[in-house]
DNA sequence: AACAACTTGTTATATTATAACATTACATTT
DNA sequence: AAATGTAATGTTATAATATAACAAGTTGTT
């Protein structure tokens, strides 16, 4: 695997071990779910914990051929709907993207935000507001399924970097 | 025009007053913002407000094409962007489709509820969910810019069917 | 070993969206 | 009305995202 990106070589954030532990957890759920945690799940799982961002699949697709030279889309596609239907990962709607599930394996809303310069996401898994949206969605009629919340806005840290007029363009 | 979807037959709502309204909207909208409500940008706002329901962009152009037996995917796509920047349409992000926006013309937040059944979208303009979302972003450091919110769920109507066990499948 | 169910390999294609450049239409000034 | 610059459209090609379909292999169970 290549290194993990900078702005995670923090004190605060030892990414190795974060990655390490998402597959530990994953591992448990599907042992629980009595479903197979292969290789290649594991795998694509890792290349998405290992970002540590929202990832498009053919980035995935990109990675997983540096092991695996025979890799095609639906590898990866197959791969996708699994850790999304065991509650491993999120498609992040807005930007076609996947992320780590943060709160793995059990079913739950949860909403996103999104720093459009970094691309830093946090997902909140916000009571308040899945029950809020919930409750209105059921005032209007519609008894609610799924809900898809997704912020895109400035980080502390690009926000301040802004006000020097240092926003990095793609 | 192709006739109205059936649904939409009802005595309750005047789909042809609706989709003419939409476009006087629009009309006044361009001509507040400077901006040209040209034929094609018309047409495209029609047949999506004709279809009162979320309209993918090969489905437009289909339609389109129809009128215009020469048009190409960048006529709709170029057209869909005129509008959603003039906020006269909106993009459901989780289905890759477009709806009419009830509140053209200024910019807004507003929430989605769309029935998995039929499709039916409803379009919620709620500022306690829209606040909620904005205070609990800021909460966690992220200064919210846009919010997409979408509900899928079931509609009365197609709950009171699926009871009856006659959910259609598509 | 035989079998069923699941997983992966492989090729092809569907779906969604944009790049790039030529041409035309429109608005403004002269 | 002619000249000019800007905006809009026409056109071809291609990028980016996702799935269909069927063959082959793997795993767990009888």
């Amino acid at each position: 695997m290549p290194h993990r990106p900078a702005e995670l070589q923090s004190l605060r954030h030892n990414h190795r071990a974060c990655v390490k532990n998402a597959l530990e957890r994953a591992k448990e759920v599907c042992k629980k779910n009595s479903v197979r945690f292969t290789e290649q799940r594991q795998k694509v799982l890792e290349i998405i914990w290992h970002s540590h961002k929202p990832i498009l699949a053919y980035d995935i697709l990109k990675i997983l051929r540096q092991e695996k030279s025979n890799a095609e889309p639906p590898t990866v596609y197959r791969a996708l709907d699994f850790l999304l239907n065991n509650h491993l990962i999120h498609k992040i709607e807005s930007l076609n993207a996947y992320i780590g599930c943060d709160y793995s394996g059990e079913h739950h809303i949860s909403q996103f935000l999104i720093c459009i310069n970094c691309k830093q996401i946090t997902e909140m898994e916000d009571d308040e507001v899945a029950r809020l949206i919930t409750k209105k969605s059921s005032d209007h009629g519609l008894e609610a399924k799924h809900q898809t919340v997704e912020v895109m806005g400035l980080c502390q840290n690009c926000n301040a970097q802004n006000c020097k007029g240092q926003i990095h363009r793609k």
